[in-house]
DNA sequence: ATGAAAGCGCTAACAG
DNA sequence: CTGTTAGCGCTTTCAT
């Protein structure tokens, strides 16, 4: 592999030259420059961004780290950071956190993050504890339901409220066995989940309803096929379930395979609602009903924030909450107008 | 940020050593060891891989490139292969190639490559062409539909014979109207949607029908949108669809979609068979109908052919085709038995 | 406008 | 078992 002294030796001039040229750094003339840029390409010169890194301190590239590819809501999520890196000149480049073999590895990913100029972290199996075991450099800026150290900069969505909303529509429409697929029933910490679940009960109380806990439905991965495997048996069951709040659409997706399965109509006999307003929800079903978690304000926020923690470091810590908004389409009924 | 010497000056040792004791290099007593990784827990040091990677030119990471983050076959891709690489002790990372604006990034990206000890590269928007300057010491294998020049090894699909197989069970089992939405009516070089289009061609060909090119729906971008209302405007402009192969399930969803605008019943009216057999393709309508190209399998191969170019430079280019298999669910009927 | 020297943090190769 | 020397490919700094 060519390196930058052959260039150099190629064309007649120092190392420095060539760096200079390749930077953009003006101190050489027209001349020289084309000279330069002539043998790069003749040779296929490529420069060692590693090297460039270690001299340098930089890469323009940032990481985003989530726990899963394959999830629907992590890959818009990936797409949608992708591009407003772009637009600012940076390269993203996404890990999964979700396979990684615990013990060393997540050591040495650690250390793999100061490989970036910054990180978006999405954390899901690390609890506060392990993340304020994070001491890198790196600027990082966590995003999600966890609850992070008031150190980091973090960017997250209104779970609670989200849920509210959804389950108080679910109510009002008429619903009375409200079940919660994906739901945490003992809470281990705050998850997703977990808030969610709040969120249901929240809306519940708010009806002067009681929440049957019966009502929560865990599932066990993968999360659709749980999910599927879950609401056929509550109807199987005879839970008496008229509407399902699914915590992500991911699982609504495993819940309407479910209920068809049971031969259960959507939104005729039972409700269905999810949660993150995935891109492919408006063309499920004739139309997932969901609550949008404001990804597009999340993901410019998170880029935004990460951008001015890269340029400086001395600001506090930004807590940053996206509103959630409901968006009812064809697996919901409407709820009749409260305004006349 | 605290470096390999201030580990060593902490625990009395010089810096060989503290490397030797990161390395697992043996060479170590125990009792130095076990002082050197208690300085380094209580200095709280990362190693840097970057200059690692300077150094000794391993990473241990391995790079996938796909064209897009936000569609389900990726998706499903990116998460396979980061499993097969755990298990391998490999650390991937995901980039996307479609978003990034083309120019200098594109050369630049050639650059980003090298910090990797491998790479896997589903091209989409490269030419052999563009492929063929590429010209970098990494170990790269190529995967998907492109052309690709010989000295790469590539891994791909048998797409013309999966759509071919899709294309004749619809026919098997009476349609006469089989619209291929997400076709290519005019072929600019092989493309994913040209060799699933010759497919579709070939299986009119095999049964003694004209392949009417009116039935080759192109679609705009995103594709779910644009195969929704490339269907519905097929349905309404009487074009007498009575079956539809979608050259992908992401364009199968939006026709599923787009027939439910139109009040098309599927399988009834309209069958409908997609291409991938992507996770979620069991929980949609029932289960779509589509072909397995035998991802697992490519990933397999991918991986095994990525590792012993990682091990070995010196074999011939390895040329993988895995083969399709149908996967009949709900959205076609069954074809006659010609059994007896 | 161009170049020489120094060194980023680590490890290969060898010496003790 | 431990340390010394050299240098990966680049950029910073300072000279010319």
């Amino acid at each position: 592999m060519a390196t930058m002294s052959d260039v150099a030796r190629a064309a007649g001039v120092s190392v420095m030259t060539v760096s200079n040229v390749l930077n953009d750094r003006g101190r050489v003339s027209a001349e020289t420059r084309l000279r330069v840029l002539e043998k790069v390409r003749e040779i296929g010169y490529e420069i060692d961004l590693t090297a460039r890194r270690l001299r340098a301190g930089r890469t323009d590239t940032v990481a985003l780290i989530v726990p899963r590819f394959d999830h629907a809501y992590f890959g818009d999520l990936a797409a949608a950071f992708a591009e407003a890196f772009a637009l600012r000149g940076r390269h993203l480049v996404v890990e999964q956190s979700g396979a990684s073999v615990e013990g060393e590895l997540s050591a040495l990913s650690l250390a793999r993050l100061r490989m970036y100029d910054g990180v978006i972290l999405s954390p899901v199996g690390l609890g506060a504890p392990d993340l304020d075991r994070i001491a890198i450099p790196t600027p990082i800026v966590m995003l999600g339901e966890q609850q992070v150290p008031e150190r980091f900069d973090h960017v997250t969505m209104a779970n609670a409220e989200g849920a509210r909303m959804a389950v108080a529509h679910l109510i009002g429409s008429g619903a009375r066995r409200v079940a919660i697929v994906g739901g945490a029933r003992a809470s281990r910490g705050v998850t997703m989940s977990s808030q969610r679940t709040d969120g249901w009960r929240a809306a519940h109380a708010d009806a002067g309803l009681a929440a049957d806990p019966e009502l929560v439905l865990e599932v066990r991965e993968p999360a659709v096929d749980g999910a599927r495997d879950a609401i056929a048996r509550a109807v199987r069951d005879g839970l008496g379930v008229d509407a399902v709040f699914a915590v992500t659409d991911q699982i609504a997706f495993g819940v309407l395979a479910g209920l068809a399965d049971a031969g259960v109509a959507v939104p005729g006999d039972v409700q269905v609602i999810g949660f993150d307003d995935v891109g492919i929800s408006r063309h499920v079903a004739g139309g997932l009903s969901t609550v949008d978690p404001g990804s597009r304000w999340i993901v410019e926020q998170a880029v935004e924030t990460l951008e001015a923690r890269m340029a400086r470091a001395d600001f506090a810590p930004r807590h940053l909450v996206s509103p959630a908004r409901l968006v009812l389409r064809a697996t919901t009924k409407a709820a009749p107008s409260s305004r006349r």
